[in-house]
DNA sequence: AAGAATTCTTAAGCAATTTTAAAGTTTGAG
DNA sequence: CTCAAACTTTAAAATTGCTTAAGAATTCTT
């Protein structure tokens, strides 16, 4: 896979892309703006990592410029804690995912393949499960074709469950993946019922039956 | 956990050490590079902080020796400042995070805790023998595809003895694995009694009776 | 800047699991 | 064969983890 670092830390950068092409995947950097839309322009990428904080302009005119130009990259964006607004102002603009500074290589590993996986198979960018439908680009969840206004946190959690059929994630796991390795939480995840509990509330009936607790360990959606 | 900390500034080892005990885990340390290599061959690690720096020969060449010998324990490497060169090696040779000189304990120890944590939860793994089944990735165990519900201490012992088999378990060895060897525990064993008991009903309940005693000196999981 | 929505904190009550305790059974050394 | 030590079994006590609700704090919308 080609993948462009839009980046300007040049250690991350760096080993971001270190890490990537460990698995085979051929990487470019740019570290400000205009390398940024300059290659975007010029090449063809499975994937672009996009810093929103680019010290020249702001990542999101890459995007909106990439969209102008139908490109089909899948786009990860990368922000700064607590710049929230960003994050959301750019799934608006047809980002795949996000990740929080500072992350584990790994955790964004996985959002990668995530994010590449649902791009190769035809761009589906739906996740279904019996009558659980979630649509991707709009952030939207529904059962059974009803739409279940899931907050952010509660949208998250259901994506990360649905992408880890019958995986048992422990409250850890979850609190990485959701919060990013902020140490700040190291200690108390008890907020984690509340989100599953409200979770739980909107899918109702059936759809609720899928999350299952493994008490001790954590939870795992799956049927029976 | 079991963890080898390579690191040759005596003081630094020391305070490392002691930091990790007082969450329960066992540590082991090796000044210099012959040392941690020796420990490295002979023991198995759930992980390793490896100082790139040791005063004889460098770090990279303890983590090349480990990955040669397809040993899979969780490697952090320990950087001074601005060693920008080894800490991208590191991770091209297979380390899991790193972490640079000089840094907070509690720092340290939160991305210990994510490593470890990534090594669980990344397993897929099912274990089989005849009719019993163990898939790790959701925790359960089956006999002929029923899931037998286990507790979490009751899946933890049956995995124990499956990766054990034929092999006499004793109380004090099956104490530590599941419960590690928190001290307090030093005198009395006797409540695995009831673990092997309940797991033992919920096994051949289900007809499958490989949960041998061996009087006098533990316990063995085998066919006759 | 006020009101609305969301996220996090706290705590009480409940449920599942783990440990303790105690009585019954088996084992093997002497 | 006898007896103490080792193990099994059961049930109740203690502990731990989960659910849930309500409200405080934060963040978003207008």
């Amino acid at each position: 896979m080609k993948i462009l670092i839009a980046e300007d830390e040049i250690a991350l950068q760096q080993s971001i892309a270190t890490y990537l092409e460990k698995d085979g995947n051929t990487c470019e950097v740019a570290s400000d703006f205009n390398e940024a839309v300059y290659k975007v322009d010029l090449y063809e990428y499975d994937l672009i990592l996009l810093d929103i904080n680019l010290t020249t302009g702001s990542g999101l005119d890459v995007l909106k410029s990439l969209k102008k130009k139908k490109k089909e990259s899948g786009v990860i964006i990368i922000s700064a804690n607590n710049s929230l607004d960003d994050k959301l102002d750019g799934l608006d603009l047809g980002a795949d995912d996000y990740i929080t500074k500072p992350f584990h290589l790994a955790e964004l590993n996985s959002r990668i393949k995530a994010v590449l996986r649902r791009g190769k198979y035809g761009g589906d960018n739906t996740i279904t499960f019996n009558e659980i439908k979630v649509e991707t680009k709009s952030r939207t969840a529904y059962v059974n074709g009803k739409s279940l206004g899931l907050t952010r946190k509660e949208y998250d959690l259901l994506v990360f469950f649905m992408t880890n059929k019958g995986r048992v994630l422990s409250k850890e796991i979850i609190a990485e993946h959701l919060w990013g390795d902020n140490s700040d939480l190291a200690d108390n995840f008890d907020f984690i019922y509340v989100h599953i509990n409200n979770l739980r509330k909107k899918l109702t009936g059936e759809g609720a039956k899928y999350i299952k607790t493994a008490y001790g360990s954590g939870y795992k959606f799956i049927e029976d």
